[in-house]
DNA sequence: ACCTGAACACCGTTCAAGT
DNA sequence: ACCTGAACACCGTTCAAGT
């Protein structure tokens, strides 16, 4: 059910394909699939051949694909900080977090949006917040205050995480770099014909100029300045 | 490629399901399957049993299975009111637009991730957009800040509201009403045995106790108050 | 212990044929 | 104009059989 803790990979070698497949191996070949063709080409099937094997044997480390897109899940959760820097200082701390969320969304476009699909609580996840909970209690947070706050954080960071990563994610795929035309083209395209110019002009300001980066400061500062112990 | 507004039902009747389809009839009747059993039993096929008509007709209204995810996404958003209430306040407005957002993913949990993972950009989201950023723009917004404020709102709400529809998810799956007990067997299942107990006491307390109303308002609040004109 | 082959039920999609 | 039947390629999953 967790990230079991076995070396990924004892020395490499030209064999690769040939150790005996774990339940580690099995779901980073998964997210390393997901990240570079997308979620919809994550087949069982494929995945087997990505790592060398028939489909049907990696029905030995995970129950069933479900289980997959779980542990894709946790290993997301793990990319983050196990333990925040600032020992004492709780603003730095939850900007910390909000900024490894969006950090994750950013480098998983893809598979960012599991995050919110699966099922919310899985061990790394717990640890993460709990990590965060003990800096916010030092701070002289009540506990149900504390929680309060990093779920507000949490919820921010990763609903804008996801909504940046949507806005942008065709221009990603387009191989990131995309001019305004083919912008225009391709937004132009997955709207009705009638609708007015000013809502086509909006669509390619939200795709393309708007700043994201500030105004997630702006939002994330804004939070954690109304927070208070 | 937009939610016709053809009426949805002439009149109702007994012989429902003979009347001719259209796309706004697929569409809801795909929103329906999805609020009632889940993403997973969103099937053409299925869809169509639920029409009263073989799943291949579909291919008539709707280009494909995409297309009607993407359908779904169009009438989540078409939800939230197209004109805000409040003539001048922006203020109310944001809130409104905030408690939009998550009312959707309360009302749609199992729907609601879509949100985040089709393409963010169709008519009625823009169409929505576009009228908070009137409102905002009437109050004193430069029209790019009045954009970063929308956005960092609807992302806030947007991630606020899935992160509470997936920490209490399986509950309301399980009928609304679970024991303590029961959501304790059913957190620790998820997890692995050798979890310590503070981390499955924080499970409980984000699956259960955790006032996601308080919360939501406080940290909308804070946002909106770091905002500015 | 770990992997494979064959099989089953079920997908999305196409298209010629029906009415 | 709208729907159906049959067909195709591809899923997830199981299980007896291989090594």
């Amino acid at each position: 059910m967790t990230i079991t803790t076995e070396p990924a990979e004892p020395a490499s070698g030209p064999v690769r394909a040939r150790q005996p497949l774990n339940r580690r191996r099995v779901l980073e070949a998964a997210l390393a699939l997901v990240d570079r063709e997308g979620l919809a080409e994550l087949t069982i099937r494929r995945l087997g051949l990505e790592l060398g094997v028939e489909g049907m044997s990696l029905y030995r480390h995970v129950a069933d694909k479900d289980a997959v897109l779980d542990g894709i899940v946790e290993l997301l959760w793990a990319e983050l900080p196990a333990s925040p820097d600032g020992e004492g200082d709780w603003r730095p701390a939850l900007r910390e977090l909000a900024a490894g969320l969006r950090g994750v969304c950013g480098r998983h476009p893809a598979a960012a949006p599991l995050l919110v699909s699966r099922n919310f609580i899985n061990a790394p996840a717990l640890r993460c917040y709990d990590a965060y909970l003990t800096v916010l209690r030092r701070a002289g947070f009540e506990r149900r205050r504390a929680l309060d706050a990093i779920c507000a954080v949490g919820g921010q960071a990763l609903g804008f995480g996801l909504m940046e990563v949507r806005c942008l994610a065709p221009a990603a795929d387009a191989g990131a770099s995309e001019s305004d035309l083919q912008r225009l083209r391709r937004v132009t395209r997955s709207l009705p014909d009638d609708l007015p110019d000013s809502l086509i002009a909006l669509a390619m300001e939200l795709t393309g100029t708007c700043d994201f980066d500030r105004c997630f400061e702006i939002s994330i500062a804004a939070l954690i300045a109304g927070l208070e112990p």
